[in-house]
RNA sequence: GCGCGGAUGGCGGAACCGGUAGACGCGCGGGACUUAGGAUCCCGUGGGGCAACCCAUCCGAGUUCGAGUCUCGGUCCGCGCACCA
């Protein structure tokens, strides 16, 4: 610490050297990685536990405050659990990899291959290193390396082996300021995430994985897993599971006999006044009388892409007839673009009457619109809630609930319909016509169609490209490179052409956990017994912006491994947590608001220790908060008190005391069960107060060893650098960080023996008084209702009732 | 619109199962040490009142001996989803 120079006030004449943060944290760090205390032995752990952070990806612009947050969090778990005795692998990557990453080469002008390495190492040796973290540098991993991709594409083959990919048509969502497709899941309010472009629809042949296939099965396994709660609910909602039926209309007027459609409210059947197909549907000619189809064709080829709004003007009457399953109506069959061809079965019954979009579509087509259920004004605005049945034929008078179950019996009973599940997840479209990702792995030979690229001429190396920006034409730009495309065909030797596209970024994050522990294996992706050992991860600690896509996608690939029987466990992350996000001035830290903070100056001024304990006593661990440095001082204070405290405690600990001791047990447990809960912020409230105490105690000469002990080993996580210099000054051996180091503690010993109790009259606090804990209720209405004050207030009245609680509060109720 | 959270001193935040609201820290006030200090240390600090006491956890009801905590109805803020039938 360069600015405090000079002695506290009160320190005993010349003895103690002012904490230099600076050279305390340099001289750990070195010693530290000389001695490999954080390697972990991956092959024979007593007790493995796989501490995990979400990995990075590198930015020319630095880690600001808003990373270090969650990487303290997650080291102070994992030292935490070290000092409990686990073997604890925590290890550190880098996600280089990307569009993120490719735009930002675009922008500076300069090769992506070149910008990454360079951001990697500033990540890497200028900052992620000064945090004092327990990384296991030995097995880092870059998403940008050909060996890692090489493994990436070799999990994409096993897939493609397995029948979880295919490559088809579909009109995908495209980015026009991105030139490449997205994923389902980068795509907000009909625009890109990153730019904000409005994305448009493009009919390609794209190649997705088939996600869908375990949606009810992840969603299942949702209540095996230790997750935050609201990361729990937002997959649940993104998988979207619907109970409802599937309907048969059969068709007149057309080419295609019948369609089948998906509603979650078969009770308002009655009320189906005309059929919707959705206007991106593939066969849609179909629906149409064939004389018509150049219409329909016309009509399609001026629609708008994917809206923000649904525009219910936009739609066309087919002219074709349903017949209404039974009543035997005939009701019009219309396109729209507000019904969704990927969604159900693509074609909806509209029920106006009970439905707000159909009512919507209904009003500007002059489309009927008939009650069913009773309870609201569905003429005038369409009635969404339960009721009685009306115009309903012989269900009316049924409760809506009912009439759902005896709607879908008397649809399987005539074979018009049957109870489904539809779920709103949609396959993973992996296809990006981009440069900076790993090639997939697939050759396209005109007699054998698609094949898989042998594993052994794994990796499909990314070419050098100089020109390597995006397109914009449906194909990536490494389709330029026609000696890289033209191939011969694996299975008949033909010529052949590969693959342009590369694969999604979320592809290379999907499987990040499992190369960690086997980075030191050249021939497989991951080692069965390694993995086996260490899969899945204990402890997985990221951002809440993830909640639904690398976690889904995550667990979508380890259960799909799981199905090919490569790996044990179907589930990547045993535990889950979501940090709070730092922000500053009430908005996400982003160069282009402005508003960076950048850890280093702060690192550089106070120590890295100190750094740590104020972004972890800014507020709760998981709730994040607006970043101010007004109160790092206070940080710094009490790291003196600690470097004051501990080196002045002179009593032997056979002096021990009894109020000492529990005292010292409180602390251990309470800052046991805090950090459990990740409540950093309290637990550091708790070391304050006992450092607080140690230091006057020891300015008196009363300071006990074993007391400064305790508190260095409990804030040993927190502030690993300044603890183990203690650690050595105050006579220790080892490391401060030695694995089962963690004090014990015993709870009853933590217990106080004295107890201050309120005593209230009529809920109004009184009086106070200190009894024995556990003092029984009978003496504890005894003991107050003797006190002078409660007498005094009391006089001549009699208390019709008193509360009494045991350690807690009297209530004297008059 | 639907679904989740949240609202506590000047500020960040504590408060287990309903039991002394405001731990810890910042800031502020006073003091100590100082040539000086924005360094460090000590004491005080929700508001009002001389005091007894009164008022205080977004607002309004309710349950209870007792409510920041539970119930109902609002207001505001944040997050997720939003044509998903």
């Amino acid at each position: 610490m360069t600015d405090t120079t000079s002695a506290p006030a009160d320190a005993s004449p010349g003895l103690l050297d002012a904490y230099d943060a600076g050279r305390v944290e340099a001289k750990w760090r070195r010693t530290w990685e000389e001695r490999g205390d954080y390697r972990t032995n991956l092959d024979s752990p007593q007790r493995p536990f796989y501490n995990l952070a979400m990995f990075p990806y590198p930015s020319a612009e630095g880690l600001h405050v808003g990373h270090m947050l969650p990487y303290s969090g997650v080291d102070i778990y994992g030292r935490w659990r070290r000092l409990h005795g686990d073997d604890v692998f925590e290890p550190m990557g880098f996600d280089a990899f990307g569009i993120h990453s490719e735009n930002y080469a675009l922008k500076i002008g300069e090769h992506p291959a070149v910008v990454m390495k360079r951001a990697v190492s500033n990540f890497r040796d200028g900052q992620l290193k000064m945090i004092g973290a327990m990384f296991d540098w030995d097995h880092q991993v870059n998403t940008a390396d050909p060996s890692y991709y090489r493994w990436t594409q070799w999990l994409f083959l096993r897939f493609f082996e397995a029948g979880l990919v295919e490559w088809r048509d579909g009109a995908v969502l495209w980015c026009p300021s991105c030139l490449t497709v997205l994923a389902n899941e980068q795509v907000e309010h009909g625009r890109c995430e990153r730019c904000d472009s409005v994305v448009e629809t493009r009919w390609l042949r794209q190649w997705w994985l088939k996600i869908t296939r375990y949606a009810q099965e992840m969603l299942d396994a949702l209540d095996t897993l230790d997750w935050s709660e609201s990361t729990k609910l937002m997959q649940r909602n993104w998988i979207g599971r619907r109970e409802g039926a599937r309907i048969s209309f059969d068709l007149e007027g057309c080419e295609r006999p019948d369609v089948a459609v998906f509603t979650t409210r078969p009770d308002t059947l009655f009320g189906a006044t005309f059929v919707v197909i959705a206007a991106d549907h593939p066969q849609l000619e179909e629906f149409v009388p064939a004389e018509r189809r150049g219409e329909l064709n016309a009509w399609r080829n001026r629609l708008p892409g994917p809206q923000a709004e649904p525009d219910f003007s936009v739609g066309i009457d087919l002219g074709s007839t349903a017949i209404h399953p039974l009543t035997g109506a005939r009701l019009p069959v219309w396109s729209a673009p507000y019904v969704l061809y990927d969604y159900g079965t693509g074609a909806i019954m509209a029920v106006p009457g009970h439905d707000e979009r159909d009512h919507a579509f209904a009003t500007e087509h002059g489309l009927p619109i008939v009650e069913v259920i009773s309870g609201g004004d569905a003429v005038a605005t369409a009635y969404a809630g339960e009721g009685t049945l009306v115009n309903s034929g012989e269900l009316d008078g049924m409760p809506s609930d009912q009439a759902r179950k005896r709607i879908v019996e008397m649809l399987e009973n005539t074979h018009r319909g049957q109870a489904t599940i539809t779920y709103r997840l949609r396959d993973w479209l992996i296809s990006r016509q981009r440069y900076w990702g790993p090639p997939i792995p697939i050759i396209h030979c005109p007699t054998d169609g698609q094949v898989a690229v042998p594993d052994e001429d794994l990796p499909v190396l990314l070419p050098e490209l100089a020109d390597f920006r995006p397109t914009g034409t449906g194909v990536s730009p490494l389709a330029t490179v026609e000696d890289w495309v033209n191939v011969t065909c694996p299975k008949c030797g033909g010529p052949a052409r590969r693959e342009t596209d590369v694969s999604d970024t979320f592809l290379d994050s999907s499987w990040y956990f499992l190369r960690y522990p086997s980075t030191d294996f050249d021939a497989v992706a991951f080692d069965r017994e390694r993995t086996n050992r260490w899969l899945p991860v204990d402890m997985y600690i990221g951002g809440n912006e993830h909640a639904v896509r690398h976690l889904l996608y995550s667990r979508f690939v380890m259960r799909g491994l799981h199905g090919m029987g490569l790996v044990n466990d179907p589930e990547p992350f045993a535990k889950f947590r979501a940090h709070g996000m730092i922000v500053k001035d009430g908005a996400k830290m982003s160069k282009s608001r402005g508003n960076v903070v950048n850890p280093d100056e702060y690192i550089e001024k106070y120590g890295a220790d100190t750094f740590r304990l104020y972004l972890m006593f800014l507020g709760p661990y998981t709730a994040g908060g607006d970043f101010r440095d007004e109160g790092i001082v206070g940080i710094s204070r009490f790291l003196q008190r600690v470097w004051r405290g501990t080196q002045r405690a002179t009593v032997a600990d056979a002096d021990d005391d009894e109020e000492r001791e529990r005292r010292r047990h409180r602390l251990v447990g309470g800052v046991d069960a805090d950090i459990a809960e990740l409540h950093y912020n309290t637990a550091i409230a708790q070391l304050m107060e006992f450092a607080r105490e140690l230091d006057h105690e020891s300015a008196a000469g009363r300071g006990r060893l074993v007391d400064a002990e305790t508190l260095l080993l409990c804030l040993a996580p927190f502030a690993p650098h300044i603890t183990e210099e203690l650690w050595q000054r105050t006579g220790h051996d080892g490391s401060v960080h030695a694995p089962g180091g963690w004090p014990e503690h015993d709870p009853d010993l933590a217990a106080r023996v004295e107890v201050e109790v309120a005593v209230q009259v009529n809920g109004k606090l009184r009086a106070t008084m200190t009894v024995p804990a556990g003092t029984g209720e009978d003496d504890l209405r005894q003991r107050a209702l003797e006190l002078p004050r409660i007498v005094e207030l009391l006089g001549e009245a009699e208390p019709r009732k008193v509360v009494a609680v045991v350690d807690r509060i009297v209530n004297v109720v008059v």
